[in-house]
DNA sequence: CCTTGCCTTGACGCTGACGACAAGGTTTAG
DNA sequence: CTAAACCTTGTCGTCAGCGTCAAGGCAAGG
């Protein structure tokens, strides 16, 4: 399977799995003319990293996981650095949701009291000042 | 005030002071050697702008709560644009919210499955594998 | 006069995951 | 022969909010 039908199958660009391979997270063999090679296996590894990518983790942070494929696994997250990616992430997840979560209550109270104020500062157009 | 006091009464830097100033949200006079002259309502009007983007507005979302604040209100958020900016904003946090809380559901699933499946994997450290 | 410490503009660097384009080689079909 | 449709490497651009020099002007103290 050459470039170009790797990339239509996994759903990417031809220019994504260049750059997963120049950060080394796919290395296909080459034809006799320099094309890239790649098996079917390389689906599923692309497909894992796309996965994990719209999850939000980095490329650094999805190694493990093809590391994991690559070793032989079905899954990618069974291997024990995949485990603890997961739960480093989960726990940085959990941490953005609760400052998330104090910023929206921030601003709900915000909102508010904005509209509150401006009830009591412009009642009407019509305004009596200087 | 000129620019290095307010930065650091502001809390930030002068290059963020430019910056802003690039950006149109702070606009000072100039002394006649060409120094920023800033008043002290600008310090107001610095740290609204350093809040809100504290909280995860851009430049952009910034603009009409200074203008608020130009306007000669005690605080930015009682203008209608403000208020319609935290209603949207308000909204994309919620948006946020609930994408991230998905995200956590399934990194929550991934975790759980993954930790089953490498005790039934590899419950001891021998293997009997092919 | 010299140093110190402010200030000025200008321009490049950074982070991440690519998109877009350039300039060219290869293979196949007509 | 040539066009089409693949492929190659290389380089620059993008978004945001600054950090970090660089090179120089201005003011005050010793």
């Amino acid at each position: 399977m050459l470039i170009g039908e790797l990339a239509e199958r996994a759903g990417t660009s031809t220019r994504t799995l260049r750059y997963y391979e120049a950060h080394g997270l796919v290395c296909p063999r080459r034809s006799a003319n320099g094309y890239r090679v790649y098996d079917e296996a390389e689906l599923r590894v692309v497909r894992e990293i796309r996965a994990l990518l719209d999850v939000g983790f980095g490329l650094d942070d999805v190694r493990p996981f093809v590391a994991c494929l690559r070793a032989g696994n079905t899954s990618g997250d069974v291997c024990p650095d995949s485990v603890q990616v997961l739960r480093r992430k989960l726990a940085e997840v959990d941490d953005y949701l609760d400052r998330l979560t104090a910023v929206r209550q921030r601003l709900h109270t915000q909102l508010s009291h904005a509209i509150a104020h401006r009830e009591e500062t412009c009642p009407r157009k019509r305004q009596s000042g200087p």
